[in-house]
DNA sequence: TAATAAAAGGATAAATACATCTTTTTATCT
DNA sequence: AGATAAAAAGATGTATTTATCCTTTTATTA
């Protein structure tokens, strides 16, 4: 329902906002998360062309959040990865329908609808803050 | 948020719900639907194989719908062509998550939930018979 | 200012999804 | 029974997504 580059992305910023404050290189998300290392590198660079996440380079460079987690929302960070396309014309081009979907496409318009805004109104910190047993990306210890 | 192929056996189906009872070619679905004749007669099959839909070889054969209208809804035929995958057990196969899905997954999986409700609740009926302006599939005429 | 550690960029490869083409099988009608 | 029209099956091709590798650029620190 949601890509492997988005499910990447996700696991990427959360693992930030776990630290918040510090930077941590590509290669430490990368095992924190169990996502591919160069893989992530680019999922790193999309985020941070969208500013969900700045990067420093250099020696003791890496990645950060570029919000508190309370501003940046799971829509967020998919929408700057793989962005959730609306059907917004008729996809079987029918001039008639135009702009004004049938009811086929508008229910599936709406589906998707439904989804981003339970994406808009998730914030990091409502994932995080939440008590409950399993603490995203972690292992618990006993 | 549905794949390529759901959408062509959305309208598939729709398209035979159009003229219940009939039988029609996968080449005549393939022209009224817009998608690509070949193509089609894969998804086409795939549906048959989950009798969502039947088909009947030879001469005078063709597609007809297996159900009545309102007995097949979005979910089946969405499910028949490309299943929609919850996610049952955490993604980084951390052992203490396990079953037990963090918030992060937790979230992303009410997500798929909620859409495969919606189209639990779509029925063929409903898509056809909701009074609109257009019709789906079809030009309508001035 | 040289060494180093990190991101950034480019090229390539593998896997999957989407699409087409050709042949075979099956039922129907004459 | 033979001709025909349709689905079924198999082989192949293209595009997109996912993943890897190698080089270049940039900032930091000693």
């Amino acid at each position: 329902m949601i890509s492997q580059t988005s499910e990447y992305a996700l696991r990427a910023v959360i693992c930030l906002a776990q630290h918040p404050g510090e930077l941590h290189t590509a290669t430490k998300i990368a095992k924190l998360t169990k996502v591919p290392d160069p893989y992530l590198s680019k999922v790193l660079l999309i985020l941070a062309k969208h500013e969900v996440v700045i990067s420093k380079k250099g020696l003791h460079g890496g990645y950060g959040l570029a919000h508190s987690p309370d501003k940046i929302t799971l829509w967020t960070i998919i929408n700057a990865v793989d962005p959730i396309k609306h059907i917004k014309s008729c996809p079987l081009k029918l001039e008639s329908h135009g702009t004004h979907l049938c009811r086929l496409h508008k229910r599936v318009n709406d589906s998707i609808n439904m989804i981003e805004e339970l994406f808009k109104t998730s914030t990091v910190t409502m994932i995080l803050d939440q008590p409950t047993k399993s603490i995203p990306l972690c292992e618990s210890k006993k």
